[in-house]
DNA sequence: CACCAGGCCGTGC
DNA sequence: GCACGGCATGGT
């Protein structure tokens, strides 16, 4: 009912994703599944099987975000001022190499090394159109080609990143802790990447990503307070005092 | 010239 | 176990 209130463009652009781009007049677009979609409302969404799934539409967000907002003033504030936010189902191994690259680095250059990758080592979908490349189109990149398109020191990471995308398929079985464990065996993967592989790819709701914002919000705000306050709406909590701390002071 | 960005690694204690 | 410096690159 309040699907107006979806906030499509934090949604896609606001760092869970750097799958999109936006093309004006409030029309996004992104290369997945072997071909380019563009959607100007989740709704949408909801007669195609593959953005069906992308977009989580099975869960109720309108309900979560009530719950969310109920919890305190605060998030009652996130929530009024940020708009519906959902929790993407996106490609392991592509969330993976996206949040590698998102280590000290902002979302717009995020978008950029994204982009680069997938215009150097994808397949041109449409005129313009790159998908984001496989593990197996990776392969035999080296660290050194990696570091001539701009992935600096996260070059090595990426290159580990590839020889163990494998890892990728026993995540699926494994509770939080032991699935991020694993991960984290990925070189350039820490507590924090996991996480947002963990909620982005997988979507385990539990999860809590603790980066350079949070932990301002967490200091701040809810101070001696962990994750388990938000239980069970700890992921989705993240991302909506995450849009909004970065609204009010980014 | 600084300092920062959806952090993590290696080292030292 | 925790603290710390370093790290590629581009923006402010």
């Amino acid at each position: 009912m309040d699907s107006v209130m979806e906030n499509l463009r934090e949604i896609l652009l606001g760092g869970q994703s750097f799958s999109w781009r936006e093309e004006g007049s409030g029309v996004f677009s992104a290369v997945l599944n072997g071909r380019v979609y563009r959607i100007s409302s989740i709704e949408e969404c909801r007669n195609d099987p593959f953005l069906y799934d992308y977009f989580d539409m099975s869960y109720d967000y309108d309900k979560a975000k009530k719950d969310i907002a109920a919890l305190d003033p605060l998030l009652k504030e996130a929530t009024e001022k940020v708009g519906t936010l959902r929790l993407l189902k996106q490609d392991p191994f592509v969330t993976l190499i996206s949040f590698i690259l998102s280590q000290n680095n902002n979302i717009k250059r995020i978008k950029g090394l994204y982009d680069r990758l997938s215009q150097k080592y994808g397949k041109e979908v449409e005129e313009g159109y790159y998908s984001f490349p496989t593990a197996d189109e990776l392969k035999d990149v080296s660290q050194e080609d990696f570091r001539a398109l701009g992935m600096g020191f996260r070059a090595p990471f990426l290159v580990d990143a590839v020889k163990k995308a494998g890892i990728l398929d026993e995540v699926w079985n494994l509770g939080f802790d032991d699935a991020a464990k694993l991960l984290m065996t990925i070189k350039g993967v820490g507590p924090k990447v996991a996480s947002c592989i963990l909620i982005f790819a997988y979507q385990r709701k539990d999860g809590f990503p603790m980066d350079v914002w949070m932990k301002r919000v967490m200091a701040k705000y809810y101070p001696g307070k962990d994750k388990s306050y938000f239980a069970p709406y700890e992921a989705l909590s993240q991302q909506y005092l995450f849009s909004w701390i970065r609204e009010i002071e980014g």
